[in-house]
DNA sequence: CGCCTTATTGAACCCCATCAATATCTGTGG
DNA sequence: CCACAGATATTGATGGGGTTCAATAAGGCG
């Protein structure tokens, strides 16, 4: 069956309905046929914060696609000091295509709804349609773009920098619903503890908190509470992201 | 090999007979006729060690492969900081394919050959050999492994770990020329000069050869010279790697 | 309330940066 | 071949930014 003659929505799965990754996401490539096939391989799972999404072995052989909330990529040392490597938001696509194993761990950072299926159901759609694997390579290649920018904040940035750094990343990808005033102004919930904060700046938790409260003094941002930032001046946070004196 | 692009050698152009990115890299999936077509506007470049290859707005409007030499990625800070990002071998694609700009720096690391080809011809490729977007889709995958496995390197491991992960990297990735003895014994030569290893694991100059001297006096390397160094024990090394003490 | 998790604040130490001097390497020309 | 100059690398002394250890405070939920 051919997609472009054949859009009716009715065809469409329950499932997909509401999925912005349907419109943003891979999927928004399928057909409605396809995302039929699709969906009868396709779970829906419901993961509180912290609970794991998919473990480094399993990474590579089930994938998903985020409905809801916001999921951390963590890697290990042996020894058990953890990086996180990336955050995700919805519509994202999660899991390593192309690969038998990866490091990289897939956990639920806020609470997180998330559609997952086998490999084989991604590998077949691809087959039929080439317009899937060039979505998942642009996510690559930006999800690259964003490890390397990181990459620069780790090696050669202070601990305000990199914490002003973080806040100015997150009030870029911030849940439009939270976000309130135009303009420079913004106010939006940081979907990670400190722990993790520290965990993705290569910083501890009380250097975290020492330079929130050095913002706050500054007036930089207000706090609702531990998770819900006011950002008066963006443009203010962003130029203390590449400063190094106070 | 490939029988498809083997059964008339004197239809492949001579620009690409000796060339590793015709087996190896993207140009591996394309057919003689489409790699004569390619040469057309490809032009080959030898680049001294420092040298930029691409600059940050033009990576997005032209590209390149590796033919032979180490290329360095780099990212700077407003204030003039630098991150190495990347380092790339051939055959490696050279680019940022899908984007309009880039703010990484394309640099030779050390002496470099490339050939590179406008944006158009690799354009026009992709819409006839759907593998090669595939081909540059894994790399862009391989790369992105590697940049969280620094990012985990910049912001979880001390500077003796750091130096030790770098070594290891460059023993994989090792010229096989350079290596003499099998199995757990190395000699390989480090593209880089202190500043960009330094560069590379967020670190200064002098830290980086204070952890080399180290290294030297626990005979876990012998240095040749500054760029050549022999591991007897490349175990050793690697267990350097993500051990925080001595 | 009372317990547990999470976050903040304080004080002391240490790893790495910084500043400074010396050494070595590389290439060039006398 | 050696002398010299500029770039690159090593080594030393000092200081500071961030960690570590420790205590207190604040939320979240039974």
């Amino acid at each position: 069956m051919n997609a472009r003659t054949d859009i009716h929505n009715s065809e469409i799965p329950v499932l997909c309905r509401s999925c912005e990754a349907r419109h943003r996401g891979i999927c928004g490539v399928l057909s409605p046929d396809q995302l039929v096939r699709l969906s009868k391989q396709t779970t829906k799972h419901d993961l509180a914060a912290g609970r794991e999404i998919l473990a480094p072995e399993a990474s590579a052989q089930r994938f998903a696609n985020i409905l809801k909330g916001v999921v951390k990529l963590t890697k290990l040392t042996s020894d058990g000091r953890q990086q996180i490597v990336g955050l995700q938001f919805a519509p994202d696509f999660l899991g390593r295509p192309f690969s038998q194993q990866s490091d990289v761990s897939v956990e639920a950072s806020t609470d997180v709804k998330v559609c997952s299926f086998p490999r084989k159901a991604l590998v077949a759609m691809m087959a039929e349609a080439p317009e899937l694997e060039h979505r998942l390579h642009e996510q690559a290649l930006r999800e690259l773009d964003e490890a390397r920018s990181w990459m620069l904040t780790l090696g050669r940035k202070t601990a305000p920098e990199r914490v002003a750094t973080f806040l100015s990343f997150l009030a870029e990808h911030a849940d439009p619903e939270v976000q309130e005033k135009p303009g420079d102004s913004i106010t939006f919930e940081i979907p990670l503890k400190r722990a993790d904060i520290a965990d993705f700046l290569g910083l501890t938790i009380e250097t975290v908190s020492r330079q929130i409260t050095k913002l706050r003094h500054k007036g930089i941002v207000i706090l609702h509470n531990d998770r819900v930032v006011e950002v008066p001046s963006l443009s203010k946070l962003r130029s203390l992201a590449e400063q190094e004196h106070d």
